[in-house]
RNA sequence: GCCCUCGUAGCUCAGGGGAUAGAGCACCGGCCUCCGGAGCCGGUGGCGCAGGUUCGAAUCCUGCCGAGGGCGCCA
């Protein structure tokens, strides 16, 4: 489909060939200046272009401006000279009226799609919480990012599964047993151990070995995994696997890697363990990888884990979400693929900054270990899982951010989702009165798009038009909240246009010319929803 | 002490080399004989501080200040 800033763009290639100006070399953008009095789109080239090659900015700009002018394009109305040496393109409406037709030949499942990911293969990790408690609200923060980021990452063709891997052993499910135990017997949870009401609800139904820690762990953590996946799915959320850290260190594969990493030369031996020469590859301190008693290290079995991601099961790309908490990890693991022979390339880590939450002007603080959780699952419950992921997704995860609950569960206006949702209801209820009232339906070859003049109009199909090179930026930033905040910015423009013009009410030629555009800006509108998984409602 | 993020309006956040920095909430004031007022329109109010790079800095660099996180043979 047509990118207008593309056909820009080659104009201004094309000018600056006929100008004998080579400036393969600078990079230019076209842009949508902030005033409107500045024209449609401008570019810089002048300016840019001026300092390679020593001369005025103005006067290039105003050459580049003749020569533009004299280039055939249908949608250039018109080029100026402007400010320090800007070139502003005005131009005729054609541009947005053929975005109206592609939005209703392509429907949702085509519109606003592109082909960045070329069908390779990408495996999404995100959440991974330990089975040790319920999810909490944080938790659902980037459940929700990881699971927009793999909407969007597939919209643009990359071929995604996502996967949570399940830390379903060592000495946190061990904690988990010995507090299920004590529980069972009666007695108090031990030092560090897990003491929410959960555990004393699991303990009741714990019918296993009393003595038998092991197995008091692997009861618990099995049922806490089932109350994660219905918590995830209230949110919508599901993943294509869930993956076991006590089946890949059962399976010999831990062993196998640390056998490989040895022969690359990446490991000494120090005081009989096997210690990973970090340092070598960017870490700031070297890594064990087996620890005095002979265990394999969590690091151990986490390049295990990534190797058979990248190796064994050969995904092009795996991209992991972890807390900031996480972020000391890192180096070791990037810095273990790339001894493991893996380009740096193909693994993507994405630090997700922490969530505090608050209740109106008090901090709540909670720990999973002691039970004072803010429980994701009934939040949801509370909320709406539309609310409660947009609510996730308006801001970038680069960012720390606080939660006031008592927002949070007011279902203000504070959540832009009624906002939002509220467009496309309106969008469906013009459809029903259309139908109510007998008025035939919208045939885009006979409908005239040109008398789409109205301000209104003409500002709901600008944004409109910018949403397939939001959706290419989201994915390539793994920044699903630009999403949202396009969202945003098309409610706004609809409900402006809804309340200046009448969709239905404005003679025949221009009803149908309407209806194109609603029917059009209700396949953008659904799209973006469906990138974020938050459901158009067909009335609230 | 060292390392990683982040400081934009009273609050929550967009903008992350380009022309006069935006939105929501809050506050003040307008708009319902008309497709859904969960809406529309207007007003008040801001780039942590100091240098530097650049034709141009909220944006890039350095330092300082402030907030969060990390620096285990835990996971």
């Amino acid at each position: 489909m047509l990118r207008i800033k593309d056909h820009l763009r080659g104009l201004v290639v094309q000018a600056l060939g006929d100008l004998g100006v080579d400036l393969s070399t600078v990079n230019f953008d076209v842009t949508e200046p902030a005033r409107a009095e500045f024209g449609e789109f401008a570019t810089n080239a002048a300016m840019v272009g001026a300092k390679v090659l020593g001369t005025n900015p103005r006067d290039l700009a105003s050459r580049l401006v003749e020569q533009i002018l004299n280039s055939s394009s249908p949608y250039l109305k018109g080029a100026e000279l402007a400010g320090p040496g800007f070139v502003n393109f005005r131009l005729n409406n054609s541009w947005l009226y053929e975005d109206v037709s592609a939005a209703l030949s392509m429907g949702v499942d085509g519109y606003g799609r592109s082909d960045i990911g070329k069908g390779k293969r990408l495996l999404l990790e995100f959440v991974s919480a330990n089975p040790t408690g319920p999810l909490h609200l944080g938790n659902g923060w980037w459940a929700s990012y990881g699971d927009s980021l793999g909407r969007l990452l597939a919209f643009v063709n990359y071929d995604v599964s996502t996967e949570y891997y399940v830390n379903d052993t060592g000495g946190q499910i061990r904690a988990l047993g010995e507090s299920l135990l004590a529980l069972a017997k009666g007695e108090a949870v031990p030092e560090g151990g897990y003491s929410g009401e959960y555990v004393s609800t699991l303990a009741r139904g714990y019918d296993g070995d009393l003595n038998d820690v092991t197995a008091a762990g692997k009861f618990a953590s099995d049922k806490i995994l089932v109350m994660i996946k219905e918590s995830l799915s209230d949110l919508g959320i599901t993943f294509d696997t869930w993956y076991s850290q006590a089946s890949i260190e059962e399976s010999g594969a831990v062993g196998e890697v640390v056998e490989l990493l040895k022969a690359n030369g990446a490991i000494e031996i120090q005081d009989g363990k096997s210690v990973f020469m970090a340092t070598r590859y960017g870490d700031n301190r070297d890594r064990f990888l087996t620890k005095a008693n002979g265990d394999y290290t969590y690091l151990a079995g986490d390049i295990a884990y990534h190797y058979d991601k990248l190796v064994r099961r050969g995904f092009d790309y795996a991209i992991d979400i972890f807390g900031a908490d996480h972020q000391g990890q890192v180096p070791s693991l990037l810095g273990a693929m790339s001894a493991l022979g893996c380009e740096s390339s193909r693994l993507e880590i994405l630090l997700g900054q922490m969530v505090s939450l608050q209740r109106g002007d008090e901090v709540v603080k909670f720990s999973k270990r002691k039970g004072n959780v803010v429980d994701l699952q009934e939040v949801t419950k509370e909320i709406g899982a539309s609310a409660m992921r947009l609510l996730s997704l308006q801001t970038s995860i680069d960012r720390s951010s606080v939660v006031d609950l008592a927002v949070v569960t007011s279902k203000s206006m504070d959540n832009p989702v009624y906002y939002i949702q509220y467009a496309h209801a309106r969008m469906a209820a013009i459809e029903r009165m259309r139908i109510e009232r007998e008025i035939p339906e919208p045939q885009i070859e006979d409908v005239d798009l040109s008398l789409l003049v109205h301000p209104r109009e003409l500002e709901l199909l600008k944004i409109q038009s910018r949403l397939d090179e939001v959706v290419s930026i989201a994915a390539t930033e793994r920044a699903p909240y630009k999403i949202v905040t396009w969202l945003r910015d098309f409610a706004g423009a609809f409900h402006g246009f809804y309340h200046d013009c009448s969709v239905l009410g404005d003679g025949p030629e221009l009803t149908q010319a309407r209806l194109c555009m609603v029917r059009g800006a209700q396949v953008a509108i659904k799209v973006a929803l469906s990138l974020v998984g938050v459901e158009a409602l067909e009335r609230m």
